[in-house]
DNA sequence: GTGAAAGCGCTAACAA
DNA sequence: TTGTTAGCGCTTTCAC
């Protein structure tokens, strides 16, 4: 093995000390320009890597917050893998010299907005790292001030457009939705007459947009003879209401739910009916509520990206960019969590 | 955050040095009993957590061979992911101090025997770690030997019973057969009558012999029309031929294939015969030679438990088992690796 | 069988 | 802006 490299050969080759070796490739400030152009080009002609064990050890905390929605209410579906994941994350993370924060917000998403103003204050720029959700155009902006502020922020997907970000997951719509209609077809057989309900997220969200044209499309190709109707699945007041006059009608051949509430309520109103011949349902995501319905058969197959995963990787590329803020830079994109199926034999390991 | 303990609050409390604690947790020999029971129930009591980053940064290479065949033939389909985790993991741990060897063998599962005795011959005591296979009992004394030797061992699945292993990766056939039934009684709806074809590994293998157990007995209670056949997969001359008979009876519905290369000479063999009304196909695995066939939609499923997680979670229990036996001794049994379901939109993800 | 002491490569406090 | 230096907690060598 090549001898390794270490701060140190790159001080004696440039003729300078550690201490500007590595505020050249760390500290943004107190170099000159000059300087560290000079370093930088011989860090990167000897390919040097720094040794994290080494630097672990004696630098002081990295402090990162996570600001989520707490898992309750129709929010606990999503949030609570979501949550799960980042304790994983952070028990990973947890003999390396981090301190993450958790806070739980009480309004969901759409009022994140306040939770960022009011972490905004209580914290300062010895903030290194945030992780959180971002849906509206004023949480936003308050993102901009966090990271003008010097912290870094990575997103859990529902993401506006938003510069500068360490990292934001995304997830699969397209994927998902056309494989929630080919297992459909293979549900319904491919010649089935009648209607097929989407039960969707607010389309205002770009990924649910996604997946209700995917879902449209989809079902014009591979079920042709079936009708679609759109439910909003986050009115939990009306929606299900809506969903059993249509079963009333006698001809809903199949339920696709493209939201974890909405999988929730679908199976519930299912439950409730005991038709005779309900329709096929595909829903979405893999939650310990969903047990019941997994398990009788009204819930036949899901289709899933792991909130888990999600939330552990968030986490994980956030702290790598902190660590290592030079080759963060050139960091390529976020690798994509797998899209899963799921049925009655394998949600288990999904839990 | 309380203070952390460190080795030398150990060496403080139980009035002993640094080196012997360090000797206690984790060198074999040259400490006295008494002493080591001392320093351990400190240990035990301050709940110690060693540092790894301060551990990694002084001390020399593990040494870690992985001896696996090579990705070639007809075994290639299996391990050309597995080497891929192994090599993921590689590149995970090359900040940790080890050193992995890889040695391809070149005549499969079944003479592996032969190659762990070469292997055997030209190392020594100072290999700390060996990821391999295991089938029979000849290979299975070899790696006693090894053992004895002071190298710890971890499987990759497919195991002969063994003892003091440091881990062996499980498959959960019983759950990918159920899978594939259930899945199968979608494409071919529970009324069909007619035959199903199981293609099946060596039923000497313990998973394999799950696998047509499982197969079986939920054919009889979901499929109870349909009169199961099963086919030798690995038997790459006759097999396929046996398959164009059955088929050419003209009452196969379905065909379940539980090992990689017989999903792989199912789909040419389908592929090759062009039947106008081919049976439905619920394979094993992921590999890049099936893209065409979930393209084109002669496979329409596979049941699938990640190889390359399998490599590298082997390979990193291994290596964790090194670092820290104290702890490794009271670790868990193996995380399960989560059984996926493979359809023509998601199978890229697990490529 | 036991302990003292020298670093591993880096970061941060301090000095210039 | 730049450099010198003291450790971080552990493993290893060496002396007893």
């Amino acid at each position: 093995m090549a001898q390794k490299v270490t701060i140190r050969d790159i001080a004696e080759k440039t003729g300078t000390s550690v201490t500007s070796v590595h505020r050249a490739i760390y500290g943004g400030k107190g170099i000159s320009q000059k300087l560290r152009e000079k370093i930088l080009f011989e860090v990167e002609r000897s390919n040097y890597q720094m040794d994290e064990a080494a630097s672990m050890l004696r630098r002081r905390q990295f402090r990162i917050t996570v600001l989520l929605p707490e898992a309750a209410g129709q929010e606990r579906f999503y949030f609570r893998g979501l949550w799960d994941g980042i304790y994983k994350g952070t028990r990973e993370l947890q003999k390396n010299k981090v301190e993450v924060t958790f806070v739980e917000t009480k309004h969901g998403v759409s009022r994140m907005a306040e939770d960022l103003e009011r972490l905004y204050d209580e914290t300062d720029e010895s903030l290194n790292g945030l992780v959180t959700v971002c849906d509206d155009a004023e949480s936003s902006s308050w993102l901009q001030r966090f990271m003008k502020r010097g912290t870094r922020v990575a997103l859990i997907d529902r993401g506006v457009e938003i510069e500068n970000l360490c990292c934001c997951m995304e997830v699969s719509s397209r994927d998902m939705g056309n494989l929630a209609v080919h297992m459909m077809r293979f549900l319904t057989g491919r010649e089935k007459e009648g209607m097929l309900v989407l039960i969707n997220g607010p389309e205002t969200r770009f990924s649910y947009r996604v997946y209700a044209d995917t879902v449209e499309k989809r079902v014009r190709e591979q079920l042709p003879n079936l009708e679609m109707t759109v439910l909003d699945g986050y009115d939990i007041e009306r929606g299900p209401e809506e969903l059993e006059r249509l079963l009333g009608k006698g001809n809903v051949r199949g339920v696709i739910a493209s939201c974890a509430r909405g999988t929730y309520w679908a199976c519930e109103t299912l439950q409730r009916l005991q038709m005779a011949d309900p329709p096929h349902l595909v829903g979405a995501d893999v939650f310990e509520e969903l047990t019941p319905f997994f398990e009788n058969g009204i819930l036949e197959a899901t289709v899933y990206q792991s909130h888990r995963e999600h939330g552990e990787k968030a986490l994980r590329i956030l702290y790598d960019s902190l660590v290592n803020p030079y080759a963060a830079a050139e960091r390529t994109g976020v690798p994509a969590i797998p899209v899963g199926l799921i049925l009655r034999e394998n949600y288990k390991y999904y839990l």
